[in-house]
DNA sequence: ACCTGAACACCGTTCAAGT
DNA sequence: ACCTGAACACCGTTCAAGT
């Protein structure tokens, strides 16, 4: 009967709770392993034994974040249009439901930090962020579809693929801005006007 | 009679050149003083000579991104608006015109890079974001506006951030993928589609 | 004015050693 | 199974010293 307890908590998942919060705020190359023990309460030379190298913990938080984002997102799609590519909207705007934040330090998804700092991941790693980046698409591929019957597949995809790439580049000035949450809502707001969330 | 030679290359020159190669590729934190000081052929003492501080040099890179992006886009506003716009969204698709390219590894705009390391650089240097953001939005504003001559004013500034943001957002998850033009055409091909470059 | 070597406290990683 | 201290080559920064 192995089971995991729950009155302990996992070291491992402390590990990548904390990583992905610096990950959100600093990025994957600001993320310190001697700083990340010390959150945890362990020294740097363990974390290394659950990830033998910081690529192993960026797959992993990656992954963590993805496999999040894609619950909540399963959770919106029964709900009428407006209504769930409104949540999609706060959803940059806001981080992830449920993340949490021990301060208010501005924040980004953890797709859109890494995207940036791809070149210092491997090659499991990436794999994680294109999961990302589909597990989107075909999500909002299905919710277009959904109200638009008459728009071609190609016409589907491509608005898909631009409504991920519009809230990522939001959110992505927004925190350059210093977690500017008007210039996000500007944005969505000439977004909205074009009828790009329509 | 002070004059700077044209014969020598400047050393200060060189350095805010290099740097920038590699925070287009890699991002801020990557960027090591050292393998920099290597590159320039000093050693890496000698670069807080010309940058005290690397906080310094990441002002003098989004300085000097802004200064070159705001020239060229200088160069294209008397063009008919579909040439205009064009020629702004190729500038996201393949990088500054004329930046040095020594590989072929992806890279995108400093600023795109920054933003997302913003925590990592100091005050002067995210005013510098701070003006490459005004220094686009306000492009598009002259743009859009002299095209939808019955545009609010509010109007034209929402779909001026809004450009601005799907650009980057593109890029940005373009990069991610290991730098794949076809998620870049795609989201352009959503963004036209809706009317958001129109 | 511009460059340098040496030192400082940091970084990821490795490894032999502990429980 | 999980953790540790010590060592390694790296990092930005400082500074006294060179030209």
């Amino acid at each position: 009967m192995s089971m995991k307890s729950t009155e302990q908590i996992d070291t491992r998942e402390a590990i990548i709770q904390a990583a992905r919060n610096t990950v959100m705020k600093d990025g994957y190359n600001a993320l310190s392993f001697r700083d990340l023990a010390a959150d945890v309460g362990i020294k740097s030379a363990s974390v290394h034994y659950h990830f033998p190298t910081k690529g192993d913990l960026a797959e992993a938080v990656v992954s963590r974040h993805c496999s999040d984002v894609e619950a909540y997102l399963e959770s919106l799609s029964e709900k009428p249009f407006d209504e769930t590519i409104g949540a999609y909207v706060k959803l940059f705007r806001s981080g992830i439901p449920g993340m949490a934040k021990s301060d208010n330090a501005p924040r980004i998804c953890v797709s859109a930090m890494v995207s940036a700092e791809v070149s210092a991941i491997p090659l499991p790693a990436r794999a994680q962020l294109e999961r990302f980046a589909k597990a989107n698409i075909n999500w909002l591929a299905g919710v277009i579809a959904k109200k638009h019957k008459s728009f071609t597949e190609e016409k589907v995809m491509a608005r898909a693929h631009a409504i991920f790439a519009a809230m990522e580049g939001a959110q992505l000035i927004s925190h350059g801005l210093g977690g500017d949450r008007a210039s996000f809502d500007k944005a969505v707001e000439g977004y909205r006007d074009a009828g790009l969330l329509s």
